[in-house]
DNA sequence: TTTAGGG
DNA sequence: CCCTAAA
């Protein structure tokens, strides 16, 4: 990143300051840029961009609001009273100022640099602001630009048109709002100056403010903050332009001379450009955009990012400002609503998904329920955070997805958003338990995926499937611990089952397996042969083949038909039963629920008969679509 | 472990 | 299906 100290590198040079003619392309780009030791403005970094980070961490967010950047100013300006001296020293009453601007414009930065950083960033060309350059020419309105607008102006330019036009009109009603009372002036209003092109040569050479008119100074203050202003008041506007290139509040209301965009103090005797203070610091880097630089003074503090300049968002953000009920000379009135309304988009940081998941709740929910009472749809918006915490705690890496927060790619945690049923166990912390089982984690994730596939084609035979010695020796039980585990883990991605937080660790919950009519069969018969209740015996002769149901699976399919029998095959008739059929959902045939009928009759009034019961009705036709019980 | 029953 | 108490 060199500093461009030629002033040709501009773009949209040849329309240059026609400002007649300009009324839509805003050459004027939003670039981050850090001040250098020289006094330059540099592209920023993206280490500048990554300690954008701090604001959101201290981010408060009962600060009253700014309406505007320029109130900012204001608010420093005027209710600032700072010792001639004070720079970036002095902590008190400044330091506190700061400190509170600071938080307050963190809470907007976020929103806004986001899409700056990433254009700055990503763009092969970066804005910088040339300094030192001859003063060949001044004041003249066809001067060159000094600013050098980025090559990719012209896409850019697309995001800038669409800000002025929804912006600029009502930045001149503010600014024309923002009038001072005792301003007498009846200059006509400085429309006429409406070109988006801003002519920095305005500042070029020496000037002194106090001899430039009103329209002149507007357009030095358009020059300076690349927006035009209606101000009249010749005060405010030389204040703010030479806060402007100042980059400080600082500044004498008047007598400053403008010298190659730099101020020379009264006089020319004292440069008070804050840039050269922070360069002697040497301990500022300032983060910065060109347009409507926001005097953003240097935090004390230990961090040398902690003080960033705002641009005006594209969206017209400065609305959302939130601003400190104080003096101010700019219309703030009507806006404030909006600001309540708008929602800022935020950086996806880690404690930004902790926050977001809050909000989340809250908002989903209206009131903040207890962390007891969390519904489960409650703890799947929680579990981004636990996950993050987990994994910071456990320091165990875990999968990431790419997801979309507040409009920005981010990966989070990869756990499905939504789940039904209950959650499964946590495969990993499973995993951690059992070291010796991890290095065959990946011969079981090969066999899982044959499983599987092997499920695909026959979907009743998973579990047989990973019951299969995947080892020949003594691990082979953890393996299937494992597989199982991973088995099940895979299907709630396969089916959509997301994790559940953190209580029901080490639980799992076995894929559903809807009963084949097959089963139906063999268990009524086991139940017929070996009699009601004596399910492990039915199980081992029975469902040798059915290894995935258990004992107790046979007593609940059991117990299921039995209620089958009762409340759906009584009322054959069915006068019209108003419940849609679901052709999925194969049926019982009666013949099978009579039989259950009958069994659980014989059961349960003469006691456990054990001996095998033959049925006439066995070989008795199958007629399905009654509807009587389902599998 | 198995069974029974509630959830 | 899960969970648990009671055999």
């Amino acid at each position: 990143m060199e500093v461009d100290d030629s002033h040709g590198a501009l773009v949209n040079k040849s329309e240059g300051n026609d400002f007649e003619n300009k009324g839509s392309s805003d050459p004027v780009v939003y670039q981050l840029v850090r001040v250098e030791g020289d006094g330059t403005l540099v592209p920023a970094t993206e280490d500048d961009v990554l300690q954008f980070e701090h604001f959101l961490h201290g981010e408060k967010v009962d600060l009253p609001s700014i309406e505007d950047v320029g109130h900012v100013e204001e608010f420093f300006s005027n209710d600032c009273i700072l010792p001639e001296k004070s720079d970036l020293e002095d902590g008190s009453s400044k330091s506190k100022s700061i400190e509170i601007y600071t938080q307050k414009l963190g809470a907007d930065i976020e929103e806004n640099r986001i899409q700056s950083l990433d254009d700055s960033l990503s763009s092969p060309s970066r804005c910088r602001v040339a300094h030192g350059q001859p003063p060949d020419k001044v004041i003249t309105e066809q001067g060159d630009n000094n600013i050098t607008q980025q090559d990719n102006a012209s896409t850019e330019t697309t995001k800038s048109t669409v800000l002025n036009d929804s912006c600029s009109a009502e930045k001149e009603k503010a600014d024309a709002c923002s009038r001072p009372v005792d301003d007498t002036s009846t200059e006509p209003s400085v429309s006429g100056v409406n070109s988006s092109v801003p002519d920095f040569s305005i500042l070029r050479g020496e000037v002194c403010l106090d001899d430039l008119t009103i329209r002149e100074l507007q357009e030095a203050f358009r020059a300076t903050f690349g927006r035009q202003t209606t101000v009249k008041d010749k005060i405010w506007l030389k204040r703010r332009i030479t806060m402007g290139l100042t980059n400080s509040y600082d500044v004498p209301s008047s007598g400053c001379v403008v010298k190659d965009y730099k101020i020379v103090g009264k006089d020319a005797k004292q440069e008070i450009s804050n840039i050269g203070e922070i360069s002697k610091a040497g301990r500022l880097q300032t983060t910065t955009l060109v347009r409507d630089q926001v005097i953003y003074p240097g935090n004390e503090g230990d961090s040398p990012s902690s003080s960033y300049y705002q641009s005006e968002d594209q969206q017209g953000s400065s609305k959302r400002f939130k601003r400190v009920p104080i003096h101010n000379d700019e219309p703030q009135g009507s806006l404030l609503a909006e600001q309540c309304t708008n929602k800022r988009a935020r950086k996806p940081t880690k404690r930004y998904i902790e926050e977001l998941s809050d909000i989340e709740i809250h908002d989903s929910t209206g009131k903040l329920s207890s962390p007891a009472k969390r519904t489960a749809h409650e703890e799947v918006l929680l579990k981004p955070r636990i996950s993050f915490h987990e994994a910071e705690s456990l320091g165990t890496i875990y999968p990431t997805r790419k997801d979309t927060l507040g409009g920005f790619s981010v990966h989070v945690p990869y756990v499905s958003r939504m789940r039904r049923g209950r959650p499964r166990k946590d495969f990993i912390s499973f995993v951690d338990k059992e070291p010796s089982v991890k290095p065959n984690i990946n011969r079981v994730h090969t066999a899982i995926r044959m499983m599987l596939a092997e499920e695909g084609e026959e979907g009743n035979h998973i579990r047989k499937a990973y019951e299969v010695p995947l080892t020949v020796n003594s691990e082979r039980v953890h393996i299937e611990a494992v597989a199982r585990k991973e088995v099940q883990n895979l299907q709630t991605k396969v089916y959509g089952a997301p994790a559940k937080p953190k209580a029901k660790q080490g639980l799992t919950r076995k894929h559903h397996r809807a009963w084949t009519l097959c089963e139906v069969v063999k268990l009524v018969d086991g139940v017929a042969q070996y009699g009601v209740g004596k399910w492990s015996e039915i199980r081992k002769l029975s469902f040798a083949s059915y290894s995935y149901r258990t004992s107790v699976d046979l007593k609940d399919k059991w117990r299921n038909l039995i209620r089958a029998t009762q409340t759906q095959l009584p009322p054959q008739k069915d006068g019209g039963c108003p419940r849609k059929i679901n052709p999925s959902i194969i049926p019982i045939p009666p013949s099978i629920l009579l039989r259950v009928k009958e069994l659980h009759e014989l059961q349960s009034q003469g006691g456990g008969f054990t001996a095998p019961v033959k049925f006439p009705g066995q070989n008795s036709k199958v007629v399905q679509g009654k509807g009587s019980g389902f599998l």
